[in-house]
DNA sequence: AACTATTTATAAGA
DNA sequence: TTCTTATAAATAGTT
């Protein structure tokens, strides 16, 4: 029940604000509808819930409802990534002297001029095959990027076994070490067995170190050009 | 007073229709705001009345109002519009209760009813909000691919450095040990020492291989909903 | 717009 | 999530 009147803040309980969201919306979209009946009004409400992000929305009209999704989608990721200069037209980008990428945008602008003077016929035409080969771009370097992550999840499972086996290894040598020290007379033949294993470990170690897997990886990850295609 | 319930149907007289949508749409903007700060969400409403025709609009953020408008315009422009397409049979055909698929399929042949409305000049701008709408998700997703990718890359890394203090330490373990050999008289200082340091690097060994980096990942890598985004 | 009898919404608990 | 119920809030009709 309602003890007393609540102060009009965020709810910091997740699962108590969680409950107000529902019965809230519920109640928004009720008066919405009401009013729009009411008075003959055409009511739209977006409701955006942040954790989980969500959309609601509520329309007494055919306002399209995708539209409206489409544009709080773009605020969401605005407000999320702030200063996003949107991309000047591909046609008006100033080509870029010494950049591998400055004679292809030079030959684009050159194409817009073309473009301007094609029929409607042909522009369809080349739309649909720029549609095409854009398509089989994006499915590539999907295919390409799949790959590069599942080999690096690879050679990290690789590396996760092989410190797995240098640990037993260790914990081996350590045993071995305090029977030593036990007998204080000389074990030869296990001191020649346990030297022999070292050095299988070591080349084996030297081996996966500069064999398949990478001395060292480069971490920065520059995709901008395959990733906007 | 509220002497009694009221119908929810569209009030007859003019102005008390015109006093109700005043009450009711101060009262749902106000709804609309204590919900968005109450629950942390982002909230719009829009309201056109239809005589006089005014917009009215609520919203708990930066979203662009203009393009809300702008929007609401166009459906205005679409029902005063008196020429009004025959709808296609298809989208008559009910939705078939149960199917998943009938739910989205309606709502795919209600856009494209709504599209076939639309004039030139609004498809363009619907086309143009797609596009960089699209654009933004196109960055985003490549973002967290770079992410992904980069932060595997660092793994490995982390993997090889341990592998490679590893096979210092052994290959200083084994030195010990020839040296110990050399010597078949019990040098317990030195014993010690080594059983300490092999400890050591178990210890860390383990902690690293239950800690930041993850026991196993999963080689698949299904990316075809983030890809083909 | 102000008033207020009533209806409606809803917070908290189950 | 849904139901309950005490209480707060909204509001229809009147002034």
């Amino acid at each position: 029940m309602v003890r007393e009147r609540i102060q009009i803040k965020k709810i910091a309980n997740a699962t108590a604000r969680q409950v107000t969201f529902s019965k809230r919306r519920r109640g928004l979209f009720k008066k919405a509808e009401e009013l729009s009946v009411l008075c003959d009004a055409d009511v739209a409400v977006i409701i955006a819930s942040s954790s989980p992000c969500k959309i609601f929305e509520y329309s007494s009209s055919s306002i399209p409802a995708e539209t409206m999704k489409t544009i709080l989608d773009r605020h969401h990721m605005q407000t999320n990534n702030p200063e996003k200069p949107q991309q000047p037209s591909l046609e008006l980008l100033p080509p870029v002297e010494g950049s591998s990428h400055s004679r292809l945008s030079w030959e684009v602008s050159d194409e817009s001029r073309r473009l301007r003077q094609m029929s409607l016929e042909d522009l369809l035409k080349l739309e649909k095959s720029l549609e095409t080969g854009l398509n089989r771009i994006i499915e590539r370097k999907g295919e390409r990027i799949a790959k590069e992550i599942a080999d690096l999840k690879k050679q990290g499972n690789d590396l996760l076994e092989k410190n797995e086996r240098l640990r037993q290894r260790l914990v081996e040598a350590r045993r071995r070490r305090k029977e030593a020290g036990r007998h204080s007379d000389g074990m030869n033949h296990e001191e020649a067995t346990s030297s022999e294993s070292v050095t299988n470990i070591c080349s084996t170690l030297s081996g996966s170190a500069t064999g398949d897997v990478p001395q060292r990886v480069d971490e920065t990850c520059d995709l901008s050009l395959g990733l906007r295609l």
